[in-house]
DNA sequence: CTAAACTTGACCATTTTAGTCAGGTATGTA
DNA sequence: TACATACCTGACTAAAATGGTCAAGTTTAG
């Protein structure tokens, strides 16, 4: 299972992207020093993000990110799927000797592990970034 | 998050366990060959286990493991604490610079991650040994 | 034409994971 | 009482993942 700061740091970004994209591009930089993430690291989760389609660039002076889909239609899994977070729980590799037991059979807790990984994924599918951003109004600036 | 292979371990282990303590101890030994799983590391888990009471051990020739517990009453949860396999989304550390953004406020996404960690929580507080072995019965030798 | 901003890819220190290894200690059975 | 079996403990470690940094661009508004 994989669920970590490159995760949380795309979420953090794009929330805050969708707070201030109304105008103009919001550049890595602001959302840098707004959020305490390292520009570099951004510049990373930024273009996998793009190669998803959930954010356009706009280069040159004044360029930067633009949401490219409505805050309503982001959900969760979108993101951390753009960011190879893919919460898996189980990696029973089919050939591998190893992994599932190295039996044919399903491994004894297989079944459990589908279970909560599908208990997780139903989390992040009915969560959208509006979802995020109604959530944090009464904290806005 | 850490959800790994080790928290995998114990779930398997106890339920191979919980299927054949009926009459005598369970050995190690018996539980690594049929799991698949090395001994040296199953002795690790199950030092954990014994120290959070989901077993006992039994000193020995013939002596092994028993459960210390009615399958329904070990929830997955108990058996995560014990092998430290927490399940926790942020680490907003309250002093620390770093972690939650090194500012006072909680980060934008705090919520959510709280949220998350009590859905997670929830499933395997609802989860018992006895689920998992009542889910396994069709495949059982 | 130049500074701001995006873009790409290589690199790396640290931490975690998933064990191994070596040496015990306890105890049922012969 | 010997001894094999099985528990018990702690140190150690190779490999992978994490969480970045660094360097060298390209693009375009002004």
């Amino acid at each position: 299972m994989k669920l970590t700061s490159k995760g949380r740091y795309a979420v953090m970004a794009l929330v805050d992207l969708a707070r201030f994209d109304n105008i103009n591009p919001v550049s890595l930089r602001d959302i840098s020093l707004r959020q305490g993430i390292s520009l570099d690291y951004l510049e990373q989760i930024f273009s996998k993000l793009k190669k998803n389609e959930i954010v356009k660039s706009i280069r040159g002076t004044q360029g930067g990110y633009v949401l490219n889909k409505n805050p309503n239609d982001i959900k969760l899994t979108n993101i951390f799927n753009a960011v190879d977070e893919k919460v898996k729980t189980v990696q029973c590799k089919k050939e591998s000797k190893k992994g599932c037991n190295g039996k044919a059979t399903k491994c004894i807790t297989h079944n459990l592990w589908d279970e909560l990984e599908i208990h997780i994924n139903t989390f992040f599918e009915n969560k959208s970034l509006k979802d995020l951003l109604n959530n944090n109004k009464e904290t806005r600036v």
